[in-house]
DNA sequence: CGCCATCTTGAGGTCTATCAATTTCAGTGG
DNA sequence: CCACTGAAATTGATAGACCTCAAGATGGCG
């Protein structure tokens, strides 16, 4: 949670279990959700842009610019912001590897917001052409997609309840373990490559009250910061203190099965 | 916004734009998007339940239950409103006439938020397997769900930066201004069957919170609420005060002429 | 006419923002 | 190897926004 995570959380992040290096970035995602045939692979193999490489702080999208793709997130983290006329930042969304990003602005002239390159990361485009032609060519590859919305849309309800009704310490346990089940349910360790000033333009608090917010959960023996990362030392009473239910979470492959 | 609105205003909301009655609710609204010919409004019409009335404060999906369907909004209000485990409530979306109200919720095994009718309203149920028929039979219909989706998730975004970024009177504003223009963009009268109580629910602020914040924004000459509505008397102002951009209610329309 | 929900208004307290100074730490160059 | 540098984090003090509690006013409805 120090300044020396910067840097190195950017390639650690890079092997975690959503990062499974392959062909396609998409297929990959989709995947899990439902099995993929050979032509299907195919179609979304075709419809995709070259893999790309962006550095930290880059931008993917710039607001104003025409919406005219979307992008397949492989590796590293990237996220989706949104600026005021008075200079505040709001962050709109947080992506990890497997996501698709930009996906929301699609179908707007221009972006609304910006897509940044939180750490080094690789991504591909995707035409929004292509989206009109998978669904032409695959309902099944469609509903993914469709799909694929609707999470993100989970998420960001999610993400209203906790900015419009939860206090500080709860805002952040929410944070926190989200993003330990998104990266890996299974390690309670957060390896989040962002400044505290970031997280605050996510969960609408300013930096400082993000440190001072971080260091009551520490002296709580609720989470350690020492090694750079976060730790969940207290799993259970972080869930407890913010009713957090990662259902909203949930990839819905059983959706796609019954179809 | 006093008392006396509440079951009037239900009556007056039903004639605004949005509502145009013919034989069915979603065709109304995809109409708008794009044209149809006889076979998608044939599907379509094939696809949606009966018409149902609802009650004010009826529940047309109960948080818990599977969300085996969606509905699209005849006429009335309504909204998708998450309790919190301390009483606390979140309204996460409200509904006008032509709207698709739950389709976030597809998908998932058990409804997170529940649907409430705000006013009494009409609405037609559609099975979510309807969805997949959609997909399969229609991709410029798949497309249109798409982009509801999409425009659902534009609005949620707004209102993230809505709730986290800024304070009470720019938040009221806003708000304001984003209902008059879903319900009239050429009139400024604000027609609310909301409670101060409900509008904080969805602001994140408290229902006194949103009375003393109304008070000022009357004593600034930026509104009036003598009728029983609102009256936005400097609407200059107050989008300047918020800086209200309504790109994002878009509809969208050349998306799809395009594809 | 009285009841009830809603809105209003006041007082006090809590939470969070802002400003500013200090510390930590990674990176850089001598 | 060590001082220098700049970004990020910490810490303190203060102010302001918003919440909560509580009492009263308003208006619809039976």
């Amino acid at each position: 949670m120090n300044g020396e995570v910067t840097e190195e959380a950017a390639g650690d992040i890079g092997t975690t279990v959503e990062d499974v290096v392959s062909g396609s970035c998409i297929v990959d995602q989709f995947q899990r959700l439902a099995d993929l045939d050979d032509q299907e692979r195919a179609l979304l193999a075709a419809l995709e842009g070259e893999l790309e490489t962006f550095e930290a702080d880059q931008l993917l999208l710039e607001a104003g610019q025409p919406a005219s793709e979307f992008y397949a997130l492989h590796s590293g983290w990237a996220c989706a912001v949104r600026f005021l006329p008075d200079g505040q930042r709001q962050v709109l969304d947080i992506f990890l590897p497997g996501q698709l990003m930009g996906l929301h602005e699609i179908g707007l002239a221009h972006a609304q917001s910006e897509l940044v390159a939180i750490t080094e990361l690789e991504a591909c485009a995707f035409p929004r052409q292509a989206l009109s032609e998978v669904f032409r060519r695959s309902p099944k590859l469609a509903e993914m997609f469709f799909l694929s919305l609707a999470r993100e849309q989970a998420m960001l309800t999610e993400r209203i309840i906790n900015i419009g009704r939860r206090p500080a310490n709860e805002r952040l346990a929410h944070f926190l373990l989200e993003m330990q089940a998104r990266l890996d349910p299974e390690t309670p360790i957060v390896d989040l490559p962002m400044t505290q000033c970031l997280i605050g333009d996510a969960l609408g608090l300013s930096a400082v009250h993000v440190s001072r917010t971080l260091s009551n959960l520490r002296d709580e023996g609720l989470i350690d910061t020492d090694t750079g990362q976060v730790l969940l030392m207290n799993r259970e009473a972080l869930v407890e203190m913010c009713s957090f239910d990662p259902v909203y979470l949930d990839a819905r492959r059983r959706w796609l099965d019954q179809a």
